[in-house]
DNA sequence: CGTAGTTTTGAGAGGCGTCAAGGAGCGTGG
DNA sequence: CCACGCTCCTTGACGCCTCTCAAAACTACG
């Protein structure tokens, strides 16, 4: 993160607290006071909306790594929930301290609203696959932005497990769990993936990433 | 904003530059090197995403008062195109010193937070609105959105020039133009609104909430 | 070992996309 | 001032993708 020793120290002080989220409860919920923003140290959240009629829609899966809370600082609340998908644990780094210490390191500073500028790309993207891509397309793109982030926490780079349901997933992707596990089913007839419940190995990722943009890469 | 005169006086350092946009040209686009946010002062922007093969998907509609570029702090460089869709006037907010300055005065930092955190509320309910409404529900939901962002900048309540095509609000709410364009004209069937081109009226606020929410406005 | 939750698969329906043609508005130039 | 062309908008017909409804198989967990 680019903090000297001193910097890390302060830091250190901010993050001091730790929460354990047991798999199926709620690490904040809509309408919960903000207070603080959570890092992921271990385990699998989903954060999702609630219209008022009670549709509720996932907006992300996080994991080790990621930060989950920022919906909360508009408003002094927070807009939505955030619920573990197995038990998992969780930096809580208090708002107030993190803008105290940001007036003082720039560097930390920076690296927040980096964080936010991340979060804003990533849900243009979501956007881009919920606006104008097929089932197919949209759940090829899922598996392969699973798998390439998962990598990046040293996993492997072709199989995985997934933490969340059929349902969780169409959710995610606008689209019903009928269709989500028909396009698995399909993918493993054309023998790009092989799924098994919620273990799913990639036999070709050329292939799904010929689905999620076939001009380029076809 | 709640900032004291010496902080006002700061302020007017950081945003004494201005630029105007014609109706039709990108204040900035994918690729471009980030320097800056932008305030909009005058005028309507469109803000889209471009995929590899080409096709691109709006993410949002900007008028006056609104922040422009958060995107392109996370890698130095925008990931969105913001096109004026009439010509505009924007201040620019060099970024680098909007760091500086907030590290000063608390108040402005958490402004800048409050903004940021916004953009990714709103995102969430685009998601939202992507994943789990149907044609007519969307177009409901964008037309008061719409209106109400009118209103409160001393527009009418229920008259409102559109400034985008409709395939603009198309690729916004993830649909085709004709399938807006048939939404327009059955609203219009129902006694609900009146489209003329980009001309519209909005005759019976309820009837459009209760497209949007059945269960609570209904 | 039974029960609840999850996943798979089928059949049928419908909403939205695709393709196509015509009409309206607007700027440009004769 | 009118004609022309361009862009945008509307409307129709048809087809497909995804949703809905339904049932059965599998898994996990008590």
């Amino acid at each position: 993160m680019g903090l000297n020793p001193e910097e890390m120290d302060k830091l250190d002080h901010v993050i001091s607290t730790r929460k354990r989220v047991k798999r199926g409860s709620s690490l904040f919920n809509a309408g919960d006071p903000f207070t603080s923003l959570y890092a992921v140290r271990s385990g699998f959240f989903k954060t999702s909306v609630t219209t008022a009629d009670g549709r509720d829609h996932v907006t992300g899966f996080q994991m080790t790594g990621e930060i989950i809370g920022m919906d909360g600082i508009v408003h002094d609340k927070h807009s939505c929930a955030a619920i573990a998908l197995e038990d998992a644990e969780v930096c809580v780094l208090p708002f107030d301290k993190l803008e105290t210490l940001s007036r003082e390191f720039s560097t930390l500073q920076h690296h927040v609203h980096k964080i936010m500028s991340r979060e804003i790309v990533r849900d243009h993207g979501v956007m881009l696959l919920l606006g104008s891509m097929r089932a197919e397309e949209r759940l090829a793109a899922f598996l392969l932005n699973l798998v390439q982030r998962l990598h990046a926490r040293g996993f492997s780079k072709s199989e995985l497990i997934l933490r969340m349901t059929r349902e969780e997933i169409g959710s995610y992707l606008g689209m019903k769990l009928e269709t989500v596990s028909r396009t698995f089913s399909r993918f493993m007839d054309e023998g790009i993936i092989d799924v098994k419940q919620r273990y799913v190995l990639i036999k070709d990722t050329d292939a799904l990433q010929k689905i999620v943009n076939p001009q380029v890469s076809g």
